[in-house]
DNA sequence: CTTCATGCAAATAATTTGCAGTAAG
DNA sequence: CTTACTGCAAATTATTTGCATGAAG
């Protein structure tokens, strides 16, 4: 069978503790930053260091296995890599989606010059999350600054 | 007329020279980081300061004239608010280009939650750009790293 | 006049690097 | 055994803040 180790391993990285652990946690919480990502493993690997963090991210992405996800306006969040899909980030809360995305159609939707090479295509949108629209339309005369309905 | 400086005001923002000449920059380069603007702007203001260019931008992106476009791997770039475009990113020499889009296509083609609200989207391509894959094409067999053929 | 913007210096945050010790294959 | 990985500290790089001066409306 194709564990995670072995498939670390047919690429020429090594499984560490810190690697597994990693790649486990961005598996079960799916964008998260980098500070966000040390945070979670600290607790249980206190000697872990946050350029051993940096570190694995990078040779990760390298290889394919995690993709770095550039949002405007906040930290760059990372995820593992899976089919293309696009991402709705809240601008109340803070959360990011997974969107299912028809690939073909959005790039037919592009005007491309003709000759260029696509390997990757990012699509993000932003705005507010049905939870959070609603409430906004529920208070809607308030100004008021917005509390957190999600996680970050 | 509706002179720069005049939407500047408008929207109650003083048309300071930094402003203007930061303003004319991005009109000129359509996407340029942090520091390149600087690099710019210092030769013709030497007493600019790096901090004037970075509260300049926020201010600007607050009030919309400018729009801040995050790239996976690379710095953030800045560019003058404009109609809704895709972008281009190639990996060979970094130029960035513009795409004309169709946004109503593009958001039918992703499977938006119900009562999602979207005030922004990103769309950006990573690849070739049409010199460099051709260029890519003509020395295929040869991995060297390729020199820059465009600007930064 | 009054408010906002600039520029400087200093503070803070983010990322990278060098290297000795350690563990994976 | 050998090579790659970890963790630490230090170096860089990026961004933000506080404040006095100066300019725009």
């Amino acid at each position: 069978m194709n564990t995670t180790k072995d498939q670390l391993n047919s690429c020429g990285l090594k499984a560490t503790p810190q690697r597994l652990s990693l790649i486990n946690l961005l598996q079960k919480h799916g964008h998260l930053s980098i500070d966000a990502i040390y945070d979670y493993l600290k607790p249980n690997a206190p000697s872990l260091s946050l350029s051993t963090v940096y570190n694995n991210l990078s040779a990760l992405s390298q290889k394919g296995f995690v993709r770095q996800v550039a949002i405007s306006g906040s930290r760059q969040v990372y995820e593992l890599a899976r089919s293309e899909h696009a991402h709705l980030v809240c601008e109340s809360c803070g959360s990011i989606c997974d969107l299912a995305v028809d690939l073909d159609r959005v790039i037919s939707a592009a005007a491309l010059p003709e000759g260029a090479r696509i390997d990757r295509s990012d699509l993000i949108f932003s705005g507010l999350c049905p939870v959070c629209a609603q409430k906004r339309e529920a208070r809607s005369e308030c100004t008021a600054t917005e509390g957190a309905c999600a996680s970050f």
